[in-house]
DNA sequence: ACTCTGCCAAGAGGA
């Protein structure tokens, strides 16, 4: 049986004798079943176990031989999972023990990389390094990802030549980055792919050999998670670009199979052989060395080597705990040789941390090493959650799932077609009804109903209506989609700040920091825009700054335009320039505003799905000559990406003069930072009384820098104080609530606009729709996070406006729940959307549903700057359909009523 | 208790 549960005390290991001579032992106490919702079994009722101070049952489980260490590692408040636990009686209790299949695992929920456990193996700080500082651009890695992908396109069969020409394509940005020219690494792919192939017809590709090639396997029971590069005949194959001549392969790869292995056991596949295929290992070395050159190398995988996989990705889970930072010391590892070292040296140093190769530098200061801690933490609370929605992928039974919008499942397969380049086009028939957060361009995980233990490949979406359609690298029957969670962003935010605050000079710093004021050059007299004061003054503090400049843009205030003026002045005066926001959608948005202001020069950096169809011409191809892409990058004037994309490897390598951030308000700090670390000034655009940063736990990352700076820097920012967007009578709730009505209409033509404008019949409307602002209780309910009652009279409201002559692409409602938005969507076909998606955008007529009845509990209705969101979306007519009783309990929205009823 | 946009991911190398 399984055994699982919070670990409440742990025992000094200790040696007994046992009828098999002297063995170490350790206890641990746990309090079952709490943790977690990972495959355990029944554990006993625990009615004559121990208790604890609370009076909760505890059951006792004793760690035999070498689990001790894993024991050492446990702490009180730690997840434990024991596999196949014997249960026996001890002085009449029930107590647990491993025995001889088990496998102790410490806190399982914790996803550890394979690729993590290998580098831990070699050294516990090369993983805390790469972790910290990411991967960069480099030679290595790159050649190794092509090779990897020939291997993948030989397994299936694809012709050798049309696959490196291809692959090497493929990476064409990278390598131009790094200065290769296509065709001396499509001859260096070419001779490792020699030794594949090679190793291919040595008879070993027979008809019994099954091959699959990228596996994706995700371990609920270990905490594990990785992509296998192949399985033969089920058992992992692990290819390296490099060389090795011993005999036996290097201990690292040998624990990397094996972790494949371990999770392939699990899924009642025994792999008890691992092949390590070093394809530098070729004849042409032969006259330099001496050695084995066969680049294959097999070796049997028995418990022992599963076991240390196990421990040693327990020991990863227990340091991230407890965010404990590894010195090096706990691995055999020799720094002299190692690649990091430098590196390694440079971050103790600067961190002040405890290092084998110890230490070069001055520690930073202690606000910043302050800071530092702080976010690093917050950072892998961020990580934590994600490993959360791992788990959603092994709840499986349809009950679960009823309030679950993470999958589509009971899709019916309807067709598997081969597609070019030896890849498989997946169509199936998607339930009546069914919804899901999955859209369109998505990549996520395609299975036959299982995902974790069935068959699944990461997949990308096509299509997502009535059929779906993915297309997949390999054929698999088409039954469920899960979103896959992906750690990008958590890893991106880490080294954004890794960056700044080890990397970035301290100049920059000392602003950031408070440390120093932000510098303006002397103030230009130059007018940029000559009918709009504040966006005028916006454009020269951002022209003049020489750290940073803030402009504050209520909702209609012209800031995308302003932006874009921002663009062309900086461009103008000789400046490379760095545009990017939190969304897609905001950038592509800037970027046409440009267009718009004739300004094409630039470049859109992202990927070409995310882009909008009217900025694909601009888009940065990766494929293609090295030299041709690399050039269309640097010779760039302007850049536009995402603040997601700014922490990508290629961007990284990029420097700018300014970086103009917009949404920075919805930005955590470390989000900001991505694409601040690129520039030597930067303009950050948003407005803090809006839509603040999403995050997944409760910490450190919910304001953002934005709103730091503006509190910290007043004088470094400009407010645009005139709206072009809303009639006098909707906007002042809102300009009084949150601008201190500082916010007001930009001409009398906006403060005055009607629908009568639209050639709407005013009189044909219903008494209280002729007020622009208006209050409807249609005495609904609150059911779940919908309210029917309240859904229908917006629809009939909807038809109303509809019928006095308002266009429905003009009418947009506006609900805080995403269920409230279903239920509406199912009666009309106007847009409808949450507040958070709908911030942005605006509608001549909009129609808010509170759904809440009776009370306002609910973290939705606490953060007001949601609600200044949906209030600021009309221009013309804005409706707000609720129940009176619940909005009247809390003051903020008693004055929000005063003001509709007027 | 809710809200949710980005990222294709997990990778490679070397005494």
């Amino acid at each position: 049986m399984n055994l699982r549960g919070r670990i409440v005390e742990v025992s000094d290991e200790r040696e007994v004798e046992t009828q098999y001579g002297t063995r170490s032992l350790a206890e641990v106490s746990i309090r079952p079943g709490a943790a977690g919702d990972g495959p355990i079994d029944a554990v006993g009722d625990g009615s004559a176990d121990t208790t604890d101070a609370d009076g909760d049952a505890l059951v006792r489980v004793t760690l035999w031989g070498k689990w001790t260490h894993t024991a050492d590692l446990a702490e009180p408040g730690m997840d434990l999972l024991v596999t196949d636990a014997e249960e026996s009686e001890y002085r009449g209790e029930p107590t647990y023990s491993t025995a001889k299949e088990s496998y102790v695992v410490l806190e399982p929920d914790f996803l550890v990389d394979v690729t993590d456990i290998r580098s831990w193996v070699q050294c516990p700080r090369m993983y805390y390094l790469n972790k910290l500082s990411g991967i960069p651009l480099n030679y290595p890695v790159v050649k190794g990802t092509i090779v990897h992908e020939v291997f993948g396109d030989l397994l299936r069969g694809r012709d050798l030549d049309d696959a490196i020409e291809e692959r090497v394509a493929e990476a064409g940005l990278q390598l131009g980055l790094l200065g290769y020219d296509a065709t001396e690494v499509e001859d260096e792919v070419r001779r490792n792919a020699a030794a594949i192939e090679g190793w291919l017809a040595q008879g070993t590709l027979t008809e019994e050999d099954e091959w699959r090639s990228e596996y994706t396997l995700i371990s609920p029971t270990f905490g594990i998670k990785g992509r296998a590069d192949a399985l033969r005949r089920g058992m992992p194959v692990e290819l390296k670009t490099g060389k090795n001549l011993k005999r036996d392969p290097r201990f690292q790869d040998k624990i990397q199979a094996a972790a494949y292995a371990l999770v392939l056991d699990e899924r009642g596949v025994p792999a008890n052989t691992g092949t390590l295929l070093y394809t530098k290992n070729t004849a042409l070395e032969r006259h330099e060395e001496s050695g084995d050159l066969s680049p294959a190398k097999e070796f049997s995988i028995g418990n022992g080597l599963l076991e240390f996989v196990v421990r040693t990705r327990n020991e990863i889970a227990a340091m991230e705990f407890d965010t404990a930072v590894p010195t090096g010391f706990e691995a055999d590892a020799n720094c002299e040789y190692c690649f990091e070292q430098d590196t390694c040296m440079v971050v103790s140093g600067r961190l002040d941390q405890e290092s084998k190769a110890g230490k070069i530098g001055k520690p930073l200061p202690e606000d910043e090493r302050e800071y530092f801690d702080r976010i690093y933490r917050a950072i892998e609370e961020e990580r934590r959650e994600t490993h959360a929605e791992y788990r959603k992928l092994w709840e499986q039974s349809a009950a679960e799932r009823a309030d679950d919008d993470r999958a589509l499942i009971g899709l019916e397969p309807l067709d598997q077609r081969e597609i070019e380049g030896q890849r498989w086009e997946l169509t199936a028939k998607k339930p009546d009804g069914a919804v899901s957060k999955l859209r369109e361009g998505d990549v996520c995980l395609a299975s036959n109903g299982d995902p974790v233990g069935g068959h699944a490949e990461l997949c990308r979406i096509r299509e997502l209506g009535d059929r779906v359609v993915v297309t997949a690298d390999e054929p698999v029957e088409l039954r469920r989609l899960d979103v896959y969670p992906s750690e990008i962003s958590v890893s991106r935010m880490l080294t954004a700040v890794h960056d700044a605050l080890l990397k970035g000079d301290s100049d920059r710093k000392d602003v950031l920091f408070g440390r120093r004021d932000p510098a303006f050059t002397e103030r230009s007299e130059a007018t940029y825009i000559d009918n709009n004061d504040a966006q005028n003054e916006a454009v020269k503090l951002a022209v003049d700054a020489e750290d940073f400049a803030l402009v504050h843009g209520p909702p209609g205030t012209g800031k995308t335009y302003t932006i874009a003026r921002i663009v062309r002045a900086l461009v103008a005066d000789g400046n490379r320039v760095l545009l990017s926001a939190f969304t897609n959608r905001a950038v592509d948005n800037a970027l046409e505003a440009l267009r718009d202001q004739g300004f094409a020069d630039a470049v859109r950096v992202g990927t070409e799905n995310g882009i909008r169809e009217d900025m694909q011409d601009l888009h940065l191809k990766t494929t293609g000559d090295p030299n041709d892409r690399v050039a269309e990058l640097t010779d760039a004037p302007v850049v536009a990406a995402t603040t997601s994309s700014c922490g990508s490897r290629v961007m990284r390598e990029q420097s700018f003069d300014v970086a103009l951030v917009d949404e920075a308000s919805q930005l955590t700090e470390p989000g900001t930072l991505a694409a601040i670390n690129r520039a030597d000034r930067f303009v950050l655009v948003g407005d803090h009384e809006q839509l603040p940063p999403v995050v997944r736990a409760e910490n450190d990352l919910q304001q953002s820098l934005f709103e730091r700076l503006i509190d910290a820097a007043p004088e470094a920012s400009v407010m645009l104080d005139r709206q072009y967007r809303m009639s006098q009578r909707i906007q002042a709730f809102s300009s009084a609530e949150f601008y201190d009505g500082a916010l007001r209409p930009a001409t009398g033509e906006v403060a005055a606009q009607r629908l009568s404008d639209l050639g709407v019949d005013e009189s044909a409307l219903p008494e209280p729709l002729r007020d622009p602002v208006a209050f409807i209780d249609p005495n609904g309910s609150r059911v779940g996070n919908t309210n029917p009652v309240e859904a229908e009279r917006v629809a009939e409201l909807v038809e109303t406006f509809v019928a006095a002559g308002v266009e429905p692409d003009d009418i947009g409602v506006i609900a805080p729940f995403r269920a409230q938005v279903a239920e509406i969507g199912k009666r009309t076909d106007v847009t409808v959307d949450t507040v958070d998606r709908f911030q942005g955008s605006s509608k001549e007529v909009v129609i808010v549903s509170f759904v809440a009845s009776g009370t306002l509990d609910g973290p939705i209705f606490e953060d007001h700057r949601r609600i200044n969101v949906a209030l600021t979306r009309a221009k013309k007519s804005l409706v707000l359909v609720g129940d009176a009783n619940a909005l009247e309990s809390d003051p903020f929205y008693a004055r929000m009523l005063e003001w509709a009823r007027r």
